[in-house]
DNA sequence: TAAACAAGTGAATCATTATTCCGATCTTCA
DNA sequence: TGAAGATCGGAATAATGATTCACTTGTTTA
């Protein structure tokens, strides 16, 4: 016997993966999924096609694993902006900021995550993604329910009609003609309302001053 | 000269497109845009791949205006509940309902028109459809807010934000564990709570009766 | 250094679909 | 009926992009 793996080759191994891995999100937050070739990918990462196979078993799984770890991310960042404590309005506007400033900084990539048509491999994971910002958003409006700050309501539906909000209009017909602080205050009172939240909608938290002024509560 | 196309075969042809397009948007209801091939076309329809080349230019053309069609039929369907007349709140709530029924009874179609990954012709084609959807109520929003029933808002991202919630409850995370009864009538009462309707959140129309039942209000 | 084995390469191959094309079939009308 | 003109059919072709593979280039250890 004459070759065994080194530690220098394995972590030579390690850092080619997540070269790959890099250069083929980096594609996707260029085009979305439909950018991510096997070719483009091998130019982008300077690597032949070859050696791409080499990393992953196929193209699907590759996506896949793509979409996971960009999902991972994204999903992290608004989770612990949800799961602060103070109240329920106030968690709840921060996050959506979260949420929206991290779409509008990259649009190609929320729309990709969200929105892009793709393969049924990928499609897998985008329930999954899905789920959990839905997810998410049910354990505070649960919280919220408990803690009396927010109405009764089918908590799961709820949530999933946020994220489809949230999705929609930042992704949607983009909002250039809006400045973003606009749009995120816009996004923000939409929600708490359609939560039960904002200004006078809450019995048990009696109106101080402002009688209704809905088009101005500040989002955080 | 022998030929000149009577009127005989006019209609023949003209039938044959049509039946063209049924069989096509049948493929579409059963399995989203990506079932629809011509060869897959061809046989269902009954006739040779060539057929279909003779009566549209290509596939886009094709699929383009399949989505036309149906996107046109269901925004008129729409449309036509947000246009009636009678307070803001009773018409939102009719469509909710009307627009959730159809999602509901033609799950797989809803999919293909708002949400599916298509080509390019088609994407444009489904802006338009989204558009539709948000201008039909952002024109209802406005009206509301000129009639004093809706607070002041910015409409074109509060309707956005609508479509988006509606798409997402209806064709996400299949609503096959909740009766359709129960996602409609919570749907409806999240968008109404999201425009500012909604029960105790209308100063102009005072309470009467039920001081805070926002889980019964019923959907129509 | 040389044998043994692994990683890298990219042209060739495969798979999937749209699209073409030409002979077969049908329609019209003198 | 038969010639003219049009549609039908479906195998052949084209285009795109994933996947393979025979080969070259490292890496490791005796």
């Amino acid at each position: 016997m004459a070759y065994r793996e080194t530690v220098r080759v394995r972590e030579r191994k390690i850092a080619q993966r997540q070269a790959l891995l890099a250069a083929a999100e980096s594609l996707v937050r260029e085009g979305g999924f439909a950018a991510l070739t096997v070719q483009a990918l091998a130019l982008r990462a300077g690597v032949g096609v070859g050696t791409v196979y080499r990393y992953f078993d196929a193209k699907d799984q590759l996506a896949a694993e793509v979409f996971r770890v960009a999902t991972e991310r994204e999903v992290a960042a608004v989770r612990s902006a949800l799961e602060g404590d103070g109240p329920v309005a106030t968690r709840l506007a921060a996050t959506i900021r979260l949420f929206s400033l991290r779409a509008l900084r990259a649009p190609r990539l929320a729309w990709a995550l969200i929105a892009e048509p793709v393969d049924p491999a990928v499609d897998e994971a985008r329930l999954i993604y899905r789920a959990a910002y839905r997810d998410a958003f049910q354990a505070l409006i649960d919280h919220g329910i408990r803690q009396g700050e927010l109405p009764p309501q089918p908590s799961q539906l709820v949530a999933a009609a946020l994220v489809g909000a949230l999705a929609e209009a930042l992704t949607g017909p983009l909002a250039s003609n809006t400045g973003n602080d606009d749009l995120i205050a816009g996004i923000t009172i939409f929600c708490l309302r359609a939560t039960g939240l904002a200004g006078s909608c809450i019995e048990e938290q009696p109106d101080k001053g402002e009688p209704h002024e809905h088009a101005h509560i500040a989002p955080r």
